[in-house]
RNA sequence: GGCGCAUUAGUCUAGCGGCCUAGGACAUCGCCCUCUCAAGGCGGGAGCACGGGUUCGAACCCCGUAUGCGCCA
């Protein structure tokens, strides 16, 4: 331990009880700090997510989570996952489950929290009930809490009053002025009681927010809320500041709707004796009616997105930015990249709207990068779930799946895309679409023009896409019709549809038999519907 | 109602007093390439919320106003 400048003192690790496996990172990098009755504490960075378990992980939650891990990466510290299920109504088993998926998909790996341990668990909020009901016991034992005995409807009933008569609405702190024969009546009789913050009622709080700056709060505004309900339930503060308190948290980053929230924290934590954490309030997500991101904007859960063929890599990087940058041109970053540059410093102060067509156009940008071997294995799940294939036929089929992969690696915007590109491949027969069929099968020289495909298709030799192409190149002035006229007929009688992978390599992927069996069906119907 | 935070094109942002006749990206529009769709190339339109100051000089500093959002209830 060292003390260097004015009220500033390095902790080493072991001052605050820290012995895990991260010790050497930790004191190899110190960061982090907070303050401790005034004093500066510097020490190795710890940081947490904590999302409540009430839904899959939202994308306003994961920018969050990313944000948290990014520092942590980038200061070498610690990165917590902490569940906050406190609310047993709506938290369930498969939501954590879910967010740990989602985490996990994106690459945010957590050093301490739910399946891998740590030095302060247990990390769900459910198995740590005590330590709140404790802390509020102790508050209570060194008068810097109360009970309070005013029921709900008073409660409701004083607020209105106060509204109408231009007063704060907040609670007029009347159970705090009891005295100790009031007290020890209600105490007696039992009385249904919450156990109230007796907040400081002059000075002011400040703190240094990392993100937005110095922020001074006259403590005349802190109002003396509930830390635990009449059910001895904590409320989410308390819970909150305890865990943060007991697992040594240096730095809160979150989301800025808690900023008006912090100065309340902040007393609590003074009031419990414990380190006070920095902080950095991220701005929130917003969807694009400028409200906070909801099911009325789409698809708004990191699961939806894996569902619908995003790649992980495109989506930190475009989550990262809705409210960082680096500079004025870089966009892409790897994920390496994103740790050695990220600093709160340059996280932006304002809302970002999530722009579901620029992260469409980085996740095609992504999949153009990927290697085709790799896009091979990342379509393959999707092509299943289609219905498509199986595992038996990715056994056999491993080399002609990367043979379609140029044919459709820059036209993918998303992975399940490939269903709808490449589905045709697949099929035993096709189905013509009938508007492709109007335009493309509709012309007088049509038959002409498949039956003369088929003669090529069926002497090309050697059977690859130079010799088709060449073949298929000579019929136009040879049936005096456009060039576009026999491809778009080809196209739609192999494909079914006006939109395709580029012709001649895919005919050579549908082979000599499937394309001449495809071309005499569409000729046949053709016939057949005149 | 009180307190707080924010405000650069439709969207994400660069900018921290002269480098700005404001840079990049998505989206959009036009052209080129072209067997369709993409991808790619070239080009266009579009922005400092408003009003006062401070300064030789303001997107940038200060003060108001407006708008949006958050928290408390």
């Amino acid at each position: 331990m060292c003390v260097s400048g004015r009220s500033t003192i390095r902790v080493a690790v072991a001052l605050l009880g820290v012995k895990d496996n991260n010790e050497r990172r930790v004191c190899a990098r110190m960061h982090g700090y907070g303050t401790y009755g005034g004093i500066r504490i510097v020490t190795a960075v710890r940081v947490r997510f904590a999302p409540s378990p009430t839904g899959h992980l939202h994308i306003g939650g994961a920018r969050t989570a990313i944000y948290n891990w990014l520092f942590a990466q980038h200061e070498g510290g610690t990165f917590v996952l902490r569940i906050d299920d406190t609310d047993p109504e709506r938290s369930t088993e498969e939501h954590t489950a879910s967010i740990l998926a989602s985490l996990r998909w994106m690459g945010l790996d957590w050093d301490e929290g739910p399946e891998v341990g740590g030095a302060f668990g247990p990390y769900f909020q459910s198995g740590r009930l005590d330590s709140y009901t404790k802390a509020a016991e102790d508050l209570l034992a060194a008068g810097k809490a109360y009970r309070c005995y005013c029921t709900a409807e008073e409660l409701e009933r004083r607020r209105e009053a106060a509204l109408s008569e231009g007063r704060p609405p907040g609670y007029d702190r009347r159970c705090r002025r009891l005295s100790d024969r009031e007290r020890a009546v209600n105490q007696d009789a039992r009385r249904a009681c919450t156990i109230r913050l007796a907040a400081p009622l002059t000075g002011e709080t400040r703190f240094t927010d990392l993100v937005r700056g110095d922020l001074v709060f006259p403590n005349s505004v802190l109002d003396d809320y509930v830390l635990l309900r009449t059910d001895g339930t904590p409320t989410y503060n308390l819970a909150s500041v305890v865990d943060d308190a007991a697992m040594r948290m240096t730095h809160i980053v979150r989301g800025d709707d808690h900023l008006s929230n912090t100065p309340r924290q902040i007393v609590l934590f003074e009031a419990l004796g414990a380190m006070v954490p920095a902080f950095a309030h991220m701005p929130l997500t917003w969807g694009t009616d400028r409200k906070r991101l909801s099911k009325r904007h789409g698809a708004t859960s990191v699961e939806a997105y894996r569902k619908m063929g995003y790649l992980p890599e495109a989506m930190l990087n475009y989550l990262t930015l809705l409210g960082w940058s680096l500079d004025d041109k870089t966009t892409f970053f790897t994920r390496e990249e994103l740790v050695r540059h990220f600093t709160l410093g340059r996280v932006s102060k304002n809302p970002g709207i999530f722009d579901p067509d620029k992260l469409e156009w980085m996740n095609g940008s992504y999949i153009r990068e990927l290697d085709p071997a790799d896009l091979a294995g990342r379509l393959v799940p999707f092509l299943e779930e289609a219905g498509l294939i199986d595992e038996d036929w990715c056994r056999h089929n491993r080399g002609w799946l990367h043979r379609l992969v140029p044919l459709v690696q820059e036209r993918l915007k998303t992975l399940a895309e490939i269903v709808d590109l490449a589905g045709f491949f697949f099929a035993p027969t096709v189905t013509i679409d009938p508007e492709a069929a109007t335009k493309a099968l509709s012309i007088e020289e049509v038959p002409a023009i498949l039956e003369a495909a088929c003669e090529v298709v069926e002497t090309a030799e050697p059977f690859e896409t130079s010799t088709i192409e060449a073949g298929l190149r000579d019929l136009p002035p040879k049936l005096g019709v456009k060039p576009k006229v026999v491809f778009q007929a080809v196209r739609v009688a192999l494909t079914g549809r006006l939109v395709s992978p580029p012709l001649f390599e895919t005919i050579e992927l549908l082979g000599r038999e499937r394309t001449t069996t495809r071309l005499k069906a569409a000729l046949e119907q053709l016939r057949t519907s005149r």
